[in-house]
DNA sequence: CAATCATCATATCATACGATTAGTATGCTG
DNA sequence: CAGCATACTAATCGTATGATATGATGATTG
């Protein structure tokens, strides 16, 4: 073991990140016992009291287990707390992370058209406004990918929001951590966005317009055109090594589901 | 402030618990600010270890903010992370529940059908089998109610088991603290369940029998089912003081949406 | 008005003590 | 003697407390 908490903004939340991404990476596997919390601090070069908060945040989040004398250990995959923004983040920076974003976009395709209906039956006037906003927004960023990616971040955030369900609201954060960890594992690919950018400003319309059942079939083809690129990316880039995959986006039919 | 700390398993927890409560339930309202720790821990009875990490913990869901000299206040409502399972239970259990419940219902109505689409797509054997079995157990259970509503938890937490995929599977928890808080707050009605255990028969046949649409129809009217009767009775406890409602579950036409 | 500084609250550290329980040893019993 | 129940012990987490470091806020002052 050799940790290195000493860079960055806040005690805890680095020693948060420094064990938390180790188990879900695998390096400390479910059943994996830790070093009791005096050598553990030691280690890591924080007091005790800090390791144990760090360790409080990560029982909360299903990681580990600890009881008197048994010592801590990392618990069972299952109850690992997917929905839980950081440990969905380790996830996607993980060696699994593939499977994890396949994980999300069949979520997402579950639950996005219906948030793109609820949005079109409860928008506000402004939200439309907003949301055919960030659709030119994206338009005019399309070559500049990371400002793109974060118009296409704010874009899917304000459907959830205009959805007016604060608890379909939350899911925008794990939609918002895996577009964040897709564009960190993709690379930007010139005139990919061409569809995607019209699926966008045709879901735009149809909130604006109110139009229910279109808004959430074009959602659904985007996510649908959207996931498979990913995927795609990352079964090429996978194949190539290092080397993300050149096509992208390209004008087809819809997905089959 | 009058809290009082001191009974159950586990400091933190308590901790936890006790301060959480009242942030959801608004005897401390957003924007509120804690007095400082030595003194709020002074007044709970605990240490500051014990104080700061159940503060660490709420922080992380989201409930608080704390920024050296500025103290610790009250997160803002959007903030909240209602995914969390004790946010959503202390959501549940405050005065907010009936509009809790129903945004719950309408996530569920969204997400549970399509779990049951994948999981008649992809159930194993043994899942199927075990399916139908926590219908009987429900139908046997029909005049003990905590025991009908344990099958009935553990009927839904099986069909996201069996859609194989792990984060929507993390989602069944939500549904749990929905179901068991409902519980709670509602009465048993003699016959009441007829309705919905048909329902649930037809849902485990149809994922036994790989019917993708069908599991997913049937479900559909099930969750739309439950949740009227929920509200229903919610709404009727509501105007009648604490007398909850006697109408639940009569057969008739499926819900429309 | 801007730069500086005192102040206060959280963040971190070090240490001590208490509570719990896994693991071992012991003794009983069939 | 083998198997099992029981008692014990020590390791580890849980809790408590005092001290120090860090950072943000607002008053003060040039």
């Amino acid at each position: 073991m050799d940790f290195d908490v000493r860079t960055g903004t806040g005690l805890r939340q680095r020693t948060v990140e420094s064990i938390g991404q180790r188990v879900i990476d695998g390096t400390y596997p479910p059943g994996h016992r830790f070093k009791n919390q005096d050598d553990l601090s030691a280690e890591l070069g924080v007091s005790r009291t800090v390791l144990r908060e760090a360790l409080g945040l990560l029982r909360d989040k299903g990681l580990i287990e600890s009881r008197p004398r048994a010592g801590t250990a990392v618990a069972d995959y299952r109850s690992w707390n997917l929905l839980d923004s950081d440990v969905l983040r380790w996830s996607i920076a993980s060696r699994s992370a593939p499977t994890t974003l396949r994980h999300v976009g069949e979520v997402r395709r579950i639950i996005e058209p219906e948030a793109a209906r609820l949005a079109a039956r409860r928008r506000s006037d402004q939200a439309a406004d907003e949301l055919v906003g960030l659709q030119e927004e994206m338009a005019a960023a399309v070559s500049d990918y990371p400002r793109y990616i974060e118009a296409d971040m704010a874009f899917h955030d304000a459907v959830f929001q205009a959805a007016a369900n604060p608890i379909l609201a939350q899911m925008a954060e794990m939609v918002q951590v895996a577009l964040e960890g897709s564009r960190r594992l993709t690379v930007y690919v010139p005139g990919g966005p061409a569809t995607t950018l019209d699926l966008h400003a045709r879901v735009a319309g149809a909130i604006k317009d109110q139009d229910e059942a279109e808004a959430a079939r074009v959602m659904a083809e985007l996510i649908d055109v959207s996931v498979d690129d990913l995927l795609r990316m990352l079964q090429a880039s996978e194949r190539d090594g290092q080397t993300p995959a050149r096509t992208v986006s390209q004008p087809r039919a819809a997905a089959q589901r």
